[in-house]
DNA sequence: ACACTTTTTCTACAAATGTAGAAAAGCGTT
DNA sequence: AACGCTTTTCTACATTTGTAGAAAAAGTGT
């Protein structure tokens, strides 16, 4: 992917969708999901419309099988939410981690449970770096 | 603030330039700032119609002193940034946090220097959890 | 072959965003 | 008062995004 460019907040959204379901996804597997996940209802054509677009970006691929479409991804979900992160704790954190997490939990106390999780993680990339 | 909403980027620039300066400020000196700082050289005029937007949207107030507009912000920075991530977290990650580390380091280990100062937070977190 | 249904394609359009030309207004000089 | 310079205001416009009507295409049952 020479230029990944964020997507569109409606784009990612069919994204998340296409990225939880199992391949062959049809546009309609998509619109039911969609109404039934996220409230929003959409009118199948606006799901089209975006998929379009999410091929022209390169997000998808597509051929038609019969009278219906298959859409697979080409970008995988880690990669793209990889992508953003950074990208984002560049722009509003000066990629500081610290700054990331106390802007995150500002204020409020993480609970145990939470610090457990995050000890764990931090073990294992000590571990990494033996 | 009744209801925040995320800040375009072009005009998240012109905040962070805002929140880096010693009120007053003109939009001359943010002219200046953001020619050097951010290359993308921008014409005043288009500083200006950043500038109202801002106004618009309840980001910034202005008064007018003789010639030049003086521009202070009603949204701190610290309140922006933490709406912004507790949200991208949110969209992103599921709230998770474990999920955001991942992403932000997959593949590489952080080096000690990081590691400690999650570590120090992580004892600050605990100190306020009793 | 024909009517009916599902799915897709084409076309449109308003709102938001990024950018800036042209015109006006406010001062300092002469 | 007239001129020039700086800063602001007004106006405009191409793109991108969100949303969807209308029309076409492809199966299905009869």
């Amino acid at each position: 992917m020479a230029h990944m460019r964020k997507l569109p907040d409606a784009e990612f959204e069919i994204m998340k969708a296409i990225w939880g379901l199992t391949p062959p996804i049809t546009a309609g597997m998509l619109t039911d999901t969609l109404m039934k996940e996220s409230q929003k209802v959409q009118k199948s054509q606006t799901i089209h419309t975006l998929l379009n677009r999410l091929v022209d970006r390169g997000f998808l691929e597509t051929k038609k099988v019969g009278k219906e479409r298959i859409f697979s991804p080409i970008i995988e979900e880690k990669e793209y939410v990889q992508f953003e992160t950074q990208n984002f704790v560049k722009q509003y954190h000066g990629n500081s981690c610290l700054n990331l997490l106390s802007a995150l939990y500002s204020g409020e106390a993480l609970d145990e449970k939470n610090i457990e999780e995050i000890m764990h993680w931090i073990d294992e990339q000590r571990a990494k770096n033996e």
